[in-house]
DNA sequence: TTAAAAAAGGATAAAATTGTCCTTTATTAA
DNA sequence: TTAATAAAGGACAATTTTATCCTTTTTTAA
């Protein structure tokens, strides 16, 4: 709706190496889209994604898995996350869809939707992976239903 | 990005036709396309969906064309146009993509997200497509760059 | 050193969204 | 009445997004 599906995925799954990397567990693409409740392969290219994007470390062979420190979970922003995924189009594209957002030639609806966009913008920007893994971890909230 | 295509393309015809039609004036969908600059046919469709529900005034046959009463350019507020097209995940989905959004199951964005969403939801509501148009009407505005 | 485990990567496939084309229906004006 | 005009609708095509499968690379532990 607001992000892709892939994106969606993308941050359920950051958000659970978090919380496992918290009590020093790397886990496996198959662990991770069975907990969080998506398809194995296509959360496997997400992981990647991330990876390159050095939001998640990866480790290959037996015991390998996925992690992240931390102190990067402190780090890590959502907003970096979308933008690995999703690019800046949330942050930069016209609500109507004109080829570019610009104050100087707005849409209509230009004024309305650049407000809503930059509360979520700042939401993002300042929400960290951390502050998500614990709310998970104290069972308040959940990655799955 | 927040909003289809066909959304986009929906909510600025229905803004280009209200303009027209504060002249008096039934628009063509070609008309239409040029201006706010889509596709023709798929532009066809949207407007299709738009005038099932009763959005927009549609008349056949020739000095036909899509038009909206002067009142009703008041009470259409954009959430109806949204709703009709994309239905309406936008209001209810989660942000994370789980099944449902339920504050009695959140996901860790649940409370951050819904504030996002109540106030595009607001926004959506409050916004009539006669204030959309009288921006157009002045010049402050554009359907397409 | 070898077998097993796990991520990385490439090639497809399925599904959803976006977009096109052509025919039918309704309406108007000559 | 008829020709022309314009929306409605159905069928299909292209593109993008989502998803799967299979092979390769890396690494570990026995
Ligand atoms: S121009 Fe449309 S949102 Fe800025
Ligand atoms: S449960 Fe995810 S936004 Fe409400």
């Amino acid at each position: 709706m607001m992000f892709s599906k892939a994106c969606e995925y993308g941050i359920r799954a950051a958000v659970y190496i978090a919380l496992q990397s918290l009590d020093g567990r790397r886990v496996s693409v198959t662990e991770i889209a069975e907990e969080i409740d998506s398809p194995i392969a296509f959360t496997a290219k997400i992981l990647q994604q991330l990876t390159r994007n050095n939001i998640v470390n990866s480790v290959k062979g037996p015991t390998g898995g996925f992690e992240i420190d931390r102190e990067e979970m402190d780090n890590v922003k959502l907003n970096m996350i979308v933008k690995a995924i999703d690019g800046d189009k949330i942050y930069k594209g016209c609500g109507l869809g004109l080829k570019e957002c610009d104050a100087q030639k707005p849409c209509p609806l230009h004024d309305k939707f650049v407000d809503i966009r930059t509360d979520l913008s700042r939401m993002l920007k300042s929400t960290s992976l951390f502050e998500l893994a614990t709310g998970l971890e104290i069972g308040m909230t959940f990655l799955k239903r």
